[in-house]
DNA sequence: GGCCAGGCCCCAG
DNA sequence: CTGGGGCATGGC
């Protein structure tokens, strides 16, 4: 792990996580209910004698090799690598992940980032002064549809409550291969094929999933016409997520 | 001040 | 099974 390497930056800001903010260079966030807070320079040595925050930050996968064989499959992807380098795919708590991308829908990643947080200050636990955690499904599940639309969530409200009651479910998931996991995931109200693709990758850490958004429909259309996510196999999730952030953040090359 | 956003549901053909 | 309208809200 000594030398590998992570692009910061991107990572929290790539759209996968919407808890993190960043001051200067210092990053913040709350995590399993516990404040997280560190400066830049001193994250690889935070991340070395820290076991819990070297998995979330999936220090370990093989993303040097990962990032050779796309480069070398496509010169567009292998541009997008270059540009961020390395973006790597954070192991989040699979009910985050849920209740995020439930709120994704037809929305965008600034109110997303708002409507987290919130949730959290509404019914999350005050962890430090001013900083909430996440609620965790406990915490919401006297929550009203009434309430939820008080609160900014819109005709996503219904979809929270329904989601709250069936929270339980999540669990079962560990254990159940890609195709099965997300079957069951659409079978939540709210939840469709690209938001079940999501919470797989960003919650489960299944590389294989290919989420594709308006911005990836647009990024397959454009480069990739006559492909599909094989093309990129077996590191379909990384290709993605280059892809979907270098179209928002840097257009075409 | 319209337009649009990391979609999904629902209903018509 | 495929296509398209509707949906709450706020950032731009």
């Amino acid at each position: 792990m000594n030398d590998t390497l992570i692009n910061l930056e991107a990572t929290l800001f790539c759209g996968q996580t919407f808890a993190w903010t960043k001051e200067g260079n210092r990053y913040e966030a709350v995590l399993g209910g516990r404040h997280v807070i560190f400066e830049e320079q001193d994250f690889y040595a935070l991340v070395t004698e820290d076991a819990m925050l070297s998995h979330y930050f999936d220090m370990e996968w093989e993303y040097d090799e990962a990032e050779r064989v796309l480069s070398a499959r496509d010169p567009h992807l292998a541009a997008r690598i270059k540009q961020y380098r390395s973006i790597h795919i954070l192991n989040q708590d699979p009910w985050e992940v849920l209740v995020s991308f439930l709120l994704s829908q037809n929305n965008n990643i600034k109110r997303i980032r708002s409507m987290y947080r919130s949730l959290s200050e509404a019914y999350g636990t005050e962890v430090a002064p001013g900083v909430f955690a996440f609620p965790r499904p406990s915490q919401l599940e006297s929550v009203t549809e009434a309430e939820f639309r008080a609160l900014g969530m819109g005709f996503r409200a219904p979809y929270l409550v329904s989601t709250i009651a069936q929270s339980e479910l999540l669990e079962s998931l560990n254990t159940l291969d890609y195709v099965s996991a997300k079957e069951q995931l659409i079978g939540i109200r709210g939840v469709g094929e690209k938001v079940a693709s999501c919470i797989l990758l960003f919650g489960y850490h299944h590389m294989e999933a290919f989420p594709l958004d308006t911005w990836m429909q647009k990024v397959m259309k454009k480069y990739y016409p006559t492909k599909d996510k094989t093309f990129f196999a077996p590191y379909a999730a990384l290709a993605q997520q280059y892809l979907f952030h270098g179209e928002r953040l840097g257009g075409r090359l």
